[in-house]
Order: structure tokens, then C-alpha cells, then sequence
DNA sequence: TCTGGGGTCCTAGGACCC
DNA sequence: TCTGGGGTCCTAGGACCC
């Protein structure tokens, strides 16, 4: 059996930690810039505050029903995470870390009880950690997700389940009929894979339920959708089509994007934007151990401001060779910005994506071929001097923080940038900085 | 006034090759 | 007048996930 652990509201959760005050009230974490809700409470949930729903229109919730907003602090998600997920990793003998608050586990080969086992997992977290979390069970990984939906229904809403599956749902401790109950009860929109568009369309053919969707014929589903929902069946069937992968392969493409503070039309800025988010990204591309082979730059106007003239120009540079390197990458960044702005438009947001990764390996720097013996030229050791002026640089940053050392074309400009993005309710990194730990009087 | 930031996979269609 | 068929590679776009 394979098993989905995942934290009720992660954020959310992840703040109540610290702030119990929060606990029982309608809380929603922002996105960058504070623009959208990215995390609810159940509290702000039952207001009837949705996923990304701008921040704007729910705001009167303040005042009249005590919403309390709070802007992304993905430091301290990032460090609670990884310890709930070392210790969910105590309790099978293989995980794969899914998201940043879901992993999967296998269980194949587990004797005993399995909810006693998930059970047993989600006191631990909860003692060990503060955050709440939900345990399914399945043969498959489509129907491990549905079980951990099913579970953390049960508790959240009762009545919409059998109350024994609250916390803890085992698909495989059920019989037949309750298995089928289950599944006439929830909306196909639930499952793992099928979205807004292909929910519609299902309702559309009279396939509103899980059960309907189990009894729908595969061939015919592939034609009018694809592969991708025949496996979705075959899963909810209980046939494996996905393994619990413990070793996954590194991401395809790395990217940094985000949205300005206020729009932005200078090309100085943008420029300042592109080399800092080049300089992140290859950050990241050498924790991977990596090196990219192209870099994509993207701008756009916003589709919001009807007035604005829309631009979304984009440019993916390839390079002569593979690189990690901050200087070559933001070098190629700004280029590329260069190449596609143009003057007169309000631009809101921008990215840089590295693409065609591949290992690292390669010396890096510029190779000259004709360059003189011991200058520059395939076998001269000044050649490796890059590498190791990165592994630096990514030494420096990680003991004294980020931004401590960067090339001079990424680093923040003196004054405050009008694309600096907002976030004006941030709670402290309780875990992560030593000025933010808590103190006790 | 104010609308997230990462990722993955699949498909269709065009260019190109023999 | 009549103008192949099969394969690969690349890209853009869509749908999905958290």
C-alpha cells in the first residue's frame, strides 16, 4: 500500500505554531506582493475565501468577520517542512517528497494495522512539530490522494463521511460497498488529475462522481482527453501506472519570476531585475549540481489594467556552452532583457527561466582554442578558477545570507526600487535567523 | 488602486530529412 | 492534368498540480 501524508493548511499552520492566538480564527497567507490568498484556514474557508482570490476583494472580511492576513514567510514553511518530512519518513521504509507539505509513502511489504500506523504518524508530527496532518491509504498513488481528501473531509466537515475515517483513511480497510459509498460521495473534481476543464467536461457527459468516473469506459476517455486521464482510471482501478519514486530526477527548468511592487517602465530597472533573478536561479541550478544551456526572459504588461497597451515579449538565448556560472548567466539575462523591452509600457511582472539542464561536469569559464599555452587555452588551470569562485560564493551567501556577495550588476540599488514587492505583514523567520528566535519572559 | 510563483506532462503542427 | 510516406525534432500552448 502506498500512503499520502500531507499538512491540513500548511502555511496557515505553519504561522499558528508560533502564534497560537491564531488557532480557531480565519486566518489566509498572501502571495507575493500580498496580492492573493495562498493558504486559508478552515475558519477562512467557511467564510467562503478562495484559493488565490485576490486579497482586494476579500479584505472587508478584516474588520467584519476578523480575518487575519499574514504575507508569505516561505523561509520558516520552507524549515518546518523539512521536519515533518524527516520524521514521516520514520514510518515507512521509503518516501518521496512530493510538495512542500506532501509526501508519498511505501508501505508495500508493511505488516499490521495500517491506520494504527497513521495514527501513530500523525501524533508524532503533531507533538514534534505543532502541524496538524491527514494520513490516506491506497493501492495506488491516485488513490492514496483520494483517501487523504477523504480523510481530511471526515474531519473538517461532519457528516460528509463515515466519522472513522477522519484523520486517517485506509482505502484497503474497506469493504465493497462502503469502498463504493465512498466514492458516490465525492465530486470528480477531487481526484488527483482532473481539473477545473476536464471536471466541467465530465459533467457534461454525466460523469459527476468518482464512481461514475471508475465506470467510464478508458479507450473512449483517451480519445476525448488523453493519456493522462485513461491513467487517472486505470488508477482509481487499482492498478499501479505511478511508483513512489525515492530518488526523482533534477527539475527540467529552474525559474524566478515575480511581480513588481508597481509597474515598472524603465529599462535600468528591468535590467537590475534580470541579473538579481539570473543570479537566484543559477543559486538554485548549482544546488542541483547542474548547468543550462539556455536562458528564457520573459516581461509583461498586465492584463488587469484594461487601459495599458499590452506587451509580453520573451527571448530564450542559447548558450555556446553549458554554464552555471552567475556571471555568464546574468550576463546572457540582460542581454536578452535588452533585446526585448521596449520603451512606453507598464510592465508588471517579469522572469528568468533556466532551460536544457543537464549535469555540470564541464570546466567552465570561456574556452579559447588559440589562446597561448597557460593562457586561457583547454589545459589551463585558471580555467577551473570559476568553479571554485562560485562554490564562494554559494559558501558565503549560505553562512552570512543571501545577497551577502553577488556580482555588481545583481546587487539591490542603494535607494528602495519601485519594483520591490510588498509584504507588509510578515511574521518573523522563528526557526531560520537567530535575531528572530522567540523569546520567553 | 489592488489579481502568486513555482513546476510537470501531453499534444498538435511545422520544418526537415530520406 | 497528375505531386509519397514515414520518421524525427522542435516549439508553442494547454491542462494540471501545489
Amino acid at each position: 500500500m502506498y500512503a499520502l501524508v500531507d499538512v491540513n493548511n500548511m502555511y496557515v499552520s505553519c504561522e499558528r505554531v508560533f502564534a497560537p492566538s491564531l488557532v480557531g480564527r480565519p486566518v489566509v497567507v498572501l502571495s507575493n506582493n500580498d496580492g492573493a490568498c495562498i493558504a486559508r484556514s478552515n475558519e477562512a474557508k467557511d467564510l467562503g475565501v478562495q484559493m488565490a482570490q485576490p486579497w482586494f476583494q476579500v479584505r472587508h472580511l478584516e474588520r467584519s468577520a476578523g480575518l487575519v492576513a499574514l504575507s508569505a514567510n516561505f523561509e520558516l514553511y520552507g524549515d518546518m517542512s523539512s521536519r515533518m518530512m524527516s520524521l514521516a519518513q520514520l514510518h515507512a521504509p521509503r518516501q518521496e517528497v512530493y510538495s512542500i507539505d506532501e509526501c508519498f509513502l511505501d508501505f508495500d511489504g508493511v505488516r499490521g494495522d495500517l491506520v494504527a500506523r497513521g495514527r501513530a504518524l500523525r501524533t508524532q508530527v503533531l507533538r514534534w512539530t505543532g502541524l496538524p496532518t491527514s494520513v490516506g491509504f491506497g493501492a495506488t498513488k491516485t488513490l492514496a490522494k483520494l483517501a487523504n481528501h477523504v480523510a481530511k473531509t471526515a474531519e473538517r466537515k461532519p457528516g460528509s463521511y463515515p466519522r472513522a475515517l477522519a484523520g486517517v483513511c485506509d482505502f484497503g480497510a474497506l469493504d465493497r460497498a462502503a469502498l463504493a459509498e465512498v466514492m458516490r460521495r465525492t465530486e470528480v473534481g477531487n481526484v488527483w488529475g482532473i481539473g477545473r476543464k476536464t471536471s466541467a467536461k465530465l459533467n457534461e457527459g454525466g460523469v459527476r462522481t468518482v464512481f461514475d468516473l471508475m465506470q467510464a469506459d478508458t479507450a473512449s476517455l483517451r480519445r476525448q482527453f488523453s493519456v493522462v486521464i485513461e491513467k487517472t482510471v486505470v488508477e482509481l482501478r487499482g492498478t499501479r501506472c505511478l511508483e513512489v519514486d525515492d530518488a526523482p530526477e533534477p527539475n527540467q527548468q529552474i525559474m524566478c519570476s515575480r511581480s513588481f511592487g508597481e509597474p515598472v517602465t524603465a529599462l535600468p530597472d528591468l535590467l537590475d531585475v534580470a541579473s538579481q533573478f539570473a543570479s537566484r536561479v543559477a543559486e538554485k541550478l548549482r544546488q542541483q549540481d547542474g548547468a543550462a544551456g539556455a536562458v528564457h526572459v520573459f516581461i509583461t504588461t498586465s492584463p488587469f489594467r484594461r487601459q495599458d497597451r499590452q506587451h509580453s515579449p520573451s527571448l530564450t538565448t542559447r548558450l555556446l556552452r553549458p554554464s552555471a556560472d552567475t556571471r555568464t548567466l546574468v550576463a546572457a539575462a540582460t542581454r536578452a532583457m535588452q533585446a526585448i523591452y521596449r520603451p512606453g509600457f507598464n510592465y508588471v511582472k517579469a522572469g528568468v527561466m533556466l532551460v536544457d539542464l543537464g549535469p555540470a561536469g564541464q570546466p567552465q569559464g570561456e574556452l579559447d582554442l588559440f589562446a597561448p599555452a597557460g593562457q586561457g587555452g583547454p589545459d589551463d588551470p585558471v580555467r577551473r578558477t570559476p568553479e571554485r569562485l562560485m562554490q564562494a560564493l554559494d559558501a558565503l551567501n549560505q553562512r552570512f545570507g543571501r545577497g551577502t556577495l553577488n556580482v555588481a550588476s545583481a546587487m539591490e540599488p542603494p535607494a528602495p526600487a519601485a519594483y520591490h514587492a510588498k509584504r507588509e505583514r510578515m511574521s518573523p523567520r522563528w526557526t531560520s535567523r537567530l535575531d528572530d528566535i522567540p523569546h520567553v519572559h
